[in-house]
DNA sequence: ATTAAGATTGCAACCGGTTGCAAAAATTGT
DNA sequence: ACAATTTTTGCAACCGGTTGCAATCTTAAT
């Protein structure tokens, strides 16, 4: 169908290596062949076949970007820095949704048969072990948004989740807040648990304070909703940690719903920092993940591991920041 | 590095070409050879490189997906439809994203190297020419929500969203508005262009009905927000029809801002209905888009494509249905 | 002009599969 | 048991590239 290079090494007068080495830098080609190549080629229309290359040099320059976010707005964010990073670099991102399964198995396949370079792997609900799969099977992985581990099975970018509720449990303190509340995510998700248990640990050494706890069936808008809803059913606490969010905006939802105000009645903290956070009919105070720098960061990390497939794993993680904004009490 | 097609058949017994027609459906082999092939297959955890075989075959299962909508949380759903279902049909997503460019040159390149058996153009915003650039180098492709044509360059699965024009409008006469508003996405959108030509159509045939026409700079949130703030610096008109949902929730946002309340005060009518727009806390009255259908035929015309080259260009519209909730005054 | 060193080139084998073809094996009919 | 079919099998060439190696061509140095 399209245009080979041995059609091109005939036009242009000259070997078939020639042509192959006209498209690879570092290979030794004289100026002269090179533009009669070029000319040929260009006459033609030629472009390589990057797949058959792969075949003799072992890269696809393909990666594997796996993702069962396929519902949290913040996830479209994310795929667009992914996507437009990873073109940057000149890999190629073979799109995986994983959003009904949580078994690497199939896409463990698949990714082989397509033999990519690397694997990212985009989720805060997966759990180590499913990026693990890839490690065992050598394919060089990253865990992105994954969860933190001091020495991890594999390379895992994001941040420390544990962290992030001890600071979203400080800025309540700091406000005051003397009933306070954690809503978190679905119970199995490892940034449920960290969050939580970060939260806890500052809660428990401050003094006179009330908590509760509980948890929403998934991170999304109706759960965060349900879940608020039936806070206002008893005694809600003054303000509450949410899981992300967009289920704080439900959150918020139902406090509107029943006839509440935030931060007036029921104090919210999100967390994430997603667009929809600064939109000003939601002016969400949220902690911010800062996610260009942890796309970036896996990216750079998933080339490094290529590179170096004995590269240990390493864990990267960055620091989360507080978003002043309208649905806290001010300090 | 990984398990060969050769290995297999040394392990087995058997050639080469024994081991490749086990994998091929239609190929004859012996329920023999087969066993023997499986289990030699199993113990090495071979799986055949799909990349290889596409140089013989021509297929690579490979879909080129494009896109520039990598703002709109509706394309989120789009993403997710898409991938599933291509996944479903075997068939794997190449991810494109085109933020900043509206020139087909490097897609095509790009698509062509790693030899796409098709590619899918999911974007309301580009020109049809871009779609058409495929075409022209003989990739099958099919434009997704791309603009209508009775005779078109490329297949294209979408709306007519002249209809849509014409549907925002008959419901806002329906309603009683007398003063009634166009506020369109950014002018040059081909989407844009044609729905409100279908708008101004039926409202030139109503009678003492006044209208008033603006864009926004992007289908977003800001960009509605912005529209709508400067609208309510003159005098508003009652009720608007705003390009799509992002923008709507944009001018609520800039409605509530101004101390004015939707339905009771302005109304608003979006497009699309994305998922937000039935979150109870912005409820939006709006267009419905049948975005599944629209996927599922796009992905069902791609194969078709693919499948007989020669396929003449087609257009597939979808209707579009109104969606009453809460922000236009009720019948 | 002669020679040694360096740069460029083409040959041929290879990457991991597929497939047409003819030979071998199995099946069928008598 | 034998011939005629049908099925299964392996060989070898091919898909579109890359690359080690030896041969050839340049260039620089004497």
């Amino acid at each position: 169908m399209a245009i080979t290079l041995k059609e091109v090494a005939e036009r242009a007068g000259v070997s078939r290596s020639a042509v192959s080495r006209t498209y690879t830098d570092g290979a030794s080609v004289s100026p002269k062949t090179r533009k009669k190549v070029e000319k040929a080629a260009k006459e033609l229309g030629y472009s390589p076949n990057a797949l058959a290359s792969s075949l003799t040099t072992g890269r696809t320059k393909l990666i594997g970007l796996i993702s069962n976010n396929f519902h949290n707005p913040l996830f479209l964010e994310v795929f667009d820095l992914f996507t437009r990073r990873l073109q940057e670099k000149g890999l190629r991102p073979l799109l995986v949704n994983l959003t009904d399964e949580t078994d690497p198995e199939n896409s463990l396949r698949m990714l082989k048969q397509y033999s990519v370079d690397g694997v990212i792997v985009a989720s805060s609900t997966l759990l180590p072990e499913f990026a693990k799969a890839f490690h065992d099977a050598k394919i060089p992985v990253v865990h992105s948004f994954g969860r933190f581990a001091s020495a991890p099975d594999v390379h895992v970018v994001g941040v420390d989740n544990v962290e992030c509720g001890r600071m979203a449990a400080r800025t309540l303190l700091a406000r005051g807040y003397k009933h306070i509340g954690f809503l978190g995510g679905p119970k199995g998700a490892t940034s449920t648990i960290d969050r939580r248990a970060g939260f806890m640990e500052v809660i428990g050494q401050a003094k006179d304070i009330k908590v509760k706890v509980s948890n929403a069936a998934a991170y999304s808008f109706e759960a965060g909703r349900a879940a608020m809803l039936k806070e206002l059913k008893a005694i809600p606490a003054e303000a509450y940690f949410c899981g992300d969010d967009v289920m704080s905006i439900g959150a918020l939802s139902a406090i509107e719903s029943a006839g509440l105000a935030a931060p007036e009645d029921i104090g919210i903290i999100g967390l994430n920092d997603m667009e929809m956070a600064k939109w000003e009919n939601i002016n969400l105070t949220t902690i911010r993940q800062p996610i260009k720098q942890i796309v970036d960061s896996s990216v750079e990390l998933v080339i490094a591991a290529l590179e170096d497939r004995n590269r240990h794993p390493e864990a990267r993680l960055f620091s989360c920041q507080v978003m002043e904004r309208g649905t806290l009490r001010p300090l």
